[in-house]
DNA sequence: AGCTGATCATAT
DNA sequence: ATATGATCAGCT
C-alpha cells in the first residue's frame, strides 16, 4: 500500500521539497513512499512521473488539472543522460483537432506551460531504474520570449489543423513545438479529418516540447550541482 | 546519434 | 474514448 504524502501549501513548501529530493535514487524514493520499482520501464513508461508525483504530495491522478491545482504548478520529470542533457521530448498535451477555432491565450499549451516544476531524472537503457538519480528540480514560467517561440509554432501547427490539412503535419514541423502520435496504437481514433480533407475520424495527436527547448531551460537554469550529480 | 511515429499502463 | 504519466523502437 502506497504511502500519502500531504500535498505542498505553498509553492515555496513545494520547490524546498522538490530540493530534498536532489540526489536521492528512485530506489530510495520508491521505499520512501512504499511503491516497489518495476524491473524494466517497457511496460511501466509513466513510472517515474508518478513516483515524483506520490513524493512530492501530487494527487490529481488521471484528472485534467494541474498536478497541484491550488498552487497552479504543473510536475514535469525529465528524463537527461549523462551528460545531462534531455534524452526525450516532453508531452505536453492532446490536440483538439476538430478544426473549432482556437486561441493561444486559450489554449491547453500555454495553460499547461504557465508554471512547471521541472524535475531532471537520470535515464537510459543501461542504468537500472533504482539506481536513478534525481538531479536539481527548478520552477519555470515562460519568458516572453519563450512564450513567443511556443505560440508560433502552436499557430503554424493549428493553423494546418484548422483547414483540415492533418496530412501535412509530421512532427517534423514546429522548431521547439511540435505534434506527434498520443494514442495507445495507430488503430485509435478521435474526431478530426481524414487525408483528403474531410471531417472524419483520425488518429490522436498531442504536444510535445522538443528536447532542444527543455536543454535549453537546463542550460538557462546553469548553477553548480552536488559532484555526483554535476550532469544534472 | 537523433528523430519521428508508435506504443504501454492506469484512471475516469 | 479521453486524459494522466511518458518511453520505445525503427529509420535516416
Amino acid at each position: 500500500m502506497p504511502a500519502t504524502v500531504s500535498p505542498p501549501a505553498s509553492i515555496t513548501a513545494l520547490t524546498l521539497r522538490a530540493a530534498e529530493l536532489g540526489g536521492m535514487t528512485l530506489a530510495q524514493l520508491a521505499a520512501r513512499v512504499a511503491v516497489p520499482v518495476p524491473a524494466s520501464q517497457i511496460r511501466h513508461k509513466g513510472w517515474t512521473g508518478e513516483l515524483l508525483e506520490r513524493a512530492l504530495g501530487a494527487h490529481s491522478g488521471s484528472r485534467p488539472e494541474p498536478d497541484f491545482a491550488h498552487l497552479g504548478v504543473e510536475l514535469k520529470t525529465l528524463p537527461v543522460n549523462a551528460r545531462g542533457r534531455p534524452r526525450e521530448s516532453t508531452y505536453i498535451c492532446v490536440a483538439a483537432l476538430d478544426g473549432r477555432a482556437q486561441s493561444w491565450e486559450a489554449s491547453l499549451v500555454r495553460q499547461k506551460l504557465a508554471c512547471v516544476l521541472w524535475v531532471p531524472v537520470e535515464a537510459g537503457p543501461s542504468l537500472p531504474l533504482g539506481e536513478r538519480r534525481v538531479g536539481t528540480p527548478f520552477l519555470w514560467r515562460p519568458t516572453a520570449e519563450d512564450e513567443r517561440q511556443l505560440r508560433s509554432d502552436w499557430e503554424e501547427i493549428m493553423e494546418a489543423v484548422a483547414i483540415g490539412r492533418l496530412d501535412q503535419i509530421s512532427a517534423r514541423q514546429g522548431r521547439w513545438l511540435q505534434l506527434r502520435p498520443k494514442a495507445a496504437n495507430a488503430r485509435a481514433q478521435t474526431p478530426g479529418f481524414t487525408d483528403d480533407g474531410s471531417p472524419g475520424a483520425t488518429l490522436p495527436r498531442g504536444f510535445y516540447l522538443r528536447s532542444l527547448f527543455t536543454a535549453q531551460l537546463l542550460a538557462r537554469r546553469g548553477g553548480a550541482q552536488p559532484p555526483t550529480t554535476a550532469a544534472i
